[in-house]
DNA sequence: TATGAAGAATCATCATACAAGTTGTCAATA
DNA sequence: TATTGACAACTTGTATGATGATTCTTCATA
């Protein structure tokens, strides 16, 4: 973006030296080759192994340091820190493949979007309800064309956790993002084992959803949204079960 | 935080000067000093505007680079960045006086501690029970003797939450952290207004959610975290009409 | 007005020097 | 032998000067 790089040739797209030194270091930290505790090599060792200036070898050690992957200890030397429980990505799912963990993640939206779906029916503005039934006919008019849903699928259930009023339920759907869409192996199989059944089932449950926040009934929506998930649950666990047949 | 900052001339203990120029730049950028996008003075100006060498001037910007703050770019400047969607820690409250949003987060713990409690009741091992009830114990104990029971608070509810057996509910009280633990304020003033009938109440609170666990009772496990958690917000309410009066 | 070249401004890198802090060596001492 | 203290060697922190590469500005020219 920064550069247009039309030289294929070039296969470095003129990166400076300092990123080039980060790199590295921070690829033999993380390889093990460098454990916590111990002492890197020094700036003039640095210098001679990377062919560098000492100020590039400095800069990227002041690189590392904003990383909290490094200290170093004026006289002493610079030493690999321990990584500083990294909390940073949560909710990520490790093996995408894993039909246990998407179940796990959908167990734990099912508790927090039952009580948004509750939330919005006591809250919702008319014009969160209309996009709620936007989404919801835009997945409906989606699968029947056969194309994906799951962007359209995503903004329905964001409208609902937006519509609840507290900003600190969409957050929750955010911070989840790709891990909340599920990944193609489902969407593709069930539909073409049978696609028209499952496609009204679906729109079935996102329309009730819609409804009993329309209609401002808490309860009603808390069913609906349970049932809709819990239902996601189940057809992952027939995955889970039919795999192992 | 991390300061004291107790003194503006406080006898700062040996702190290198590229610390220095940091904590000046990123203040002056998180301030609005500096807009996005706005170019920051050249490495000579901040030279001579610190009085420090090139070399600590030009540190100090790799490692504002490095924390996405900032974009040098050869002959023409350093740029400050937009800041790169910070969902990076998330579930943060900003001002932890605003009472609003620890009503926000709480009606979203509430969403998430429900479930756990149900299905802990549904899932958990006998030796999850132990650790639940001891938890609860210990929160009576301290408060009894007019301690701070946040930390023992915090474990009673993840406790709950690893005996779900979903390792997703945990990890979400992990990630609210510090967010999870009401500020003193609450703490003292009320246990001050009415310490015997507040401790008794907070201490029943805790009793039935192990107990409705204990029995396998999922409903009731649920009703006993809702009450629980529906009570503080409420408490917390009162606070806020309070503060208006 | 549009263009393009010259020049200025700015970051990238290199080289050198000295200051300041740490560590291990080793002899002097109790 | 055990402890102390001076000291040299090493390492990071800071300063300075120089040059290359890139971008921006300016202004003369067509």
């Amino acid at each position: 973006m920064t550069q247009t790089s039309t030289g294929r040739t070039a296969p470095r797209i003129r990166r400076n030296l300092v990123a080039e030194v980060v790199d590295e270091l921070r690829t033999r930290i993380a390889s093990g080759e460098f454990e916590v505790g111990d002492r890197l090599p020094s700036e003039a060792q640095l210098t001679e192994a990377f062919s560098v200036s000492r100020t590039v070898i400095r800069e990227a050690i002041a690189t590392l340091r904003a990383d909290g992957l490094v200290e170093p200890r004026q006289g002493a030397g610079v030493f690999v820190l321990e990584p500083a429980e990294t909390v940073q990505r949560p909710f990520q799912i490790a093996d995408v493949d894993k039909i246990s963990q998407i179940i796990e993640m959908l167990e734990l939206r099912t508790a927090v979007e039952m009580e948004a779906a509750a939330l919005a029916a006591a809250r919702r503005s008319p014009a969160q309800e209309e996009e709620i039934y936007e989404a919801a006919d835009a997945i409906s008019a989606l699968s029947q064309q056969g194309l994906a849903t799951t962007e359209a699928d995503f903004r329905f259930h964001r409208a609902v956790a937006t519509a609840a009023n507290n900003p600190r339920f969409a957050e929750f759907l955010d911070v989840l993002g790709q891990a909340v869409i599920p990944r193609s192996a489902l969407q593709a199989s069930s539909s073409q084992r049978s696609p028209n059944s499952y496609i009204a089932l679906i729109s079935g449950e996102h329309r009730a959803i819609a409804d009993a926040i329309a209609a401002g009934d808490p309860e009603a929506a808390r069913d609906a949204m349970r049932r809709h998930l819990k239902g996601s649950q189940q057809r992952y666990r027939n995955m889970l079960r039919d795999s192992f047949k």
